[in-house]
DNA sequence: CTTATATACGACAAAATTTATCGTATATAA
DNA sequence: TTATATACGATAAATTTTGTCGTATATAAG
């Protein structure tokens, strides 16, 4: 439990490469072969991070993907929610959907839980987790 | 990503039931036709909360369980460790058999975070997100 | 203007993990 | 002795995650 998809993890190893190679146009290709992540998975995510911003991407032959500006003041909490929807321990923290709500006992602990760990995720930026 | 898995849901139920009712011994099947648990994974949630010794059992007829002094100064790791292992974002951060290593450039990133989210744990206990 | 290369994106299949069930053993109060 | 409760391993079902495939679109180069 708590633990990060591969989608997250091929993300970071992805921005982590793009950031060190600030001077060219990056293809999926050089990621995905250099690391032994699947293409098109890598792919799906890296349009994830384009079509917000976080990196920009460049069709065409000698193509490929970049760093943005943005990409260092990015929240951990920004880059999860991305990839990933609402960070969450539980649905229902933001689903309204819950048919145990009378007799639901956690909702508080969950709550402070919840709020603890976005707290801290909206406090670290992708610049301070890679230093 | 980042859920809690429905053993600590269960959990965390069972020990606030615990907490409201520490004048009684309460049987399993109490929790779970309350809340709508099955009987029988409640049943291992609860008995590995025991043999930590933050619940205390006692079996035999008008047997059950109850919350013991430990209950209170139980940090949120230890819980969630007694439960489901190590609390780590990837498995690499514990297991040691990673054959990426040579390209790996996320190992501070995750590490950076892993100890953040163990800090947050450490300092959190199941008497401070009740209240 | 044709071709090769790169991103964009939806549908579906495979794999892994989580969740639930079943069967049996043991302790103990009445 | 019996009924009730915890203890615990094996296995099945369900869900989620991960990976694959096919097709469309943009664009640089010859």
């Amino acid at each position: 439990m708590l633990k990060i998809t591969k989608k997250v993890e091929y993300a970071l190893i992805a921005v982590r490469h793009l950031q060190e190679n600030k001077d060219k146009l990056v293809p999926v290709a050089e990621i995905s072969s250099s690391y032994g992540i699947p293409r098109e998975v890598l792919a799906k995510t890296l349009q994830k991070l384009a079509s917000s911003n976080v990196i920009k991407s460049y069709k065409g032959p000698a193509g490929g993907y970049k760093a943005s500006d943005k990409i260092e003041k990015t929240t951990l909490n920004d880059f999860f929610e991305i990839l990933e929807g609402p960070t969450a321990i539980m649905d229902c923290y933001f689903d309204s959907g819950c048919d145990h709500l009378s007799s639901c006992n956690i909702r508080t602990p969950i709550n402070k839980i919840n709020d603890s760990i976005r707290n801290l995720f909206d406090n670290l930026t992708l610049a301070d987790i890679s230093q």
